[in-house]
RNA sequence: CGCGGGGUAGAGAAAUUGGCAUCUCGCAAGGCUCAUAACCUUGAGGUUGGCGGUUCGAGUCCGCCCCCCGCAA
């Protein structure tokens, strides 16, 4: 089928691979170059470099409603189908329309479950054992359309936002060859979404990444799962940012046979750091910081930390 | 020129008004021990990011440059 691909990040450009493998790939759309990084240096997306590299066009409207020429230079290209993958623009809906077999999208949940831009983080976020792809036909609200397709995934205990994306993007591939193939030829009926379990997810903004030490320690090592690379967590230290680059939890039956003689108000408050860089969170429980970076500082492990910062022990995080 | 923190031994940190460059860890050798990420003794390891200036004397003050990082995006 002749396709053109909306996408952006990796995920994105993962299933893009895989697509180009079996179909052809007329276009791209992708979202404008960006600056990134402290020097503000000029990054294309994941996308729009796979596409150039492999000589594909490539357009990066910045919006496809207010750019007009936009709907007439896709609407010239003739494809059968549009597929698009984490395109963090939502696409008008006659955009949609015009291909003749309408827009399928790639959405890394099990939908009707976790629609939204957030479905890979939030279900490590509340701690769940499996989530999936599921590949729908695009309608006039988001992640709504009737399912083409799902594969289910599970989620291991140490997995985190980059491991899950990727292995969500190496379902996600096979899965959406196969379904286009099998809504082309007609042998696969779309089903519609059961709207009545469906939930959605919020962005992630830089705020969330902050560690509430009221939580229990697997929310907080959840919430390090979740938002793994950006924002991350972190929490403040003497009034400077400290982020949490790695820490692991500690079972409190294990910590209440060490702490015998500590003084009963130290266990009690959350957000005290004790030996070993180990804070006291909500409900009882230990998390261990087994790697962090203080603001302005490289990041480093927690003996490091220790060892230049004496203080640490025995201070109470924010 | 977006705002800000920083560069001192292999790692992390100190160093008061400019005045013997220290501490913790690691490393090496020896000792103790059934044993150890334990403990004791000794030791190696530095052009304090670079260049220039002020000074009797600069990690510290001044100028220029290089590099790292947080925020922001």
């Amino acid at each position: 089928m002749k396709i053109v691909f909306f996408g952006t990040d990796n995920f994105a450009a993962h299933v893009l691979e895989a697509l180009m493998q079996k179909h052809e790939v007329l276009a791209v759309v992708t979202v404008p170059d960006a600056p990134v990084g402290r020097k503000q240096i000029i990054q294309k997306t994941a996308v729009a470099e796979l596409a150039d590299r492999v000589g594909i066009s490539v357009f990066k409207p910045a919006s496809l409603k207010k750019d007009e020429s936009i709907e007439a230079t896709l609407r010239g290209l003739g494809a059968d189908v549009f597929v698009v993958a984490i395109y963090s623009k939502i696409i008008p809906q006659n955009i949609l329309n015009i291909p003749t077999k309408g827009s399928v999208n790639v959405h890394p949940s099990l939908l009707p479950l976790y629609r939204g831009p957030a479905p890979i983080r939030t279900p490590l976020l509340h701690g769940d054992t499996v989530t999936g792809v599921s590949i729908i036909l695009m309608d006039e609200q988001v992640d709504h359309g009737p399912i083409l397709g799902s594969k289910e995934v599970t989620i291991e205990p140490s997995d985190t936002n980059t491991t899950l994306t990727e292995k969500l993007a190496a379902v996600a591939a096979p899965l959406l060859v196969g379904a286009l193939d099998g809504y082309a030829a007609g042998t696969i009926t779309p089903q519609e979404q059961d709207h009545e379990k469906a939930t959605f997810t919020k962005l992630v903004s830089k705020e969330d990444g902050k560690v509430d030490w009221n939580k229990s320690a697997v929310e907080i090592y959840n919430a390090w799962r979740a938002y793994d690379v950006w924002p991350g967590i972190y929490t403040t230290w003497n009034g400077k940012l400290l982020k949490i680059v790695n820490c692991v939890v500690l079972s409190s039956s294990r910590m209440r046979g060490s702490m015998v003689g500590q003084a009963a108000d130290t266990i009690e408050k959350p957000g005290i750091v004790l030996e070993g860089g180990i804070v006291t969170c909500g409900q009882d429980s230990y998390l261990q910081i087994t790697k962090l970076q203080l603001e302005g500082k490289q990041a480093m492990d927690i003996k490091a930390f220790l060892n230049g910062n004496k203080d640490f022990v025995g201070s109470t995080l924010k």
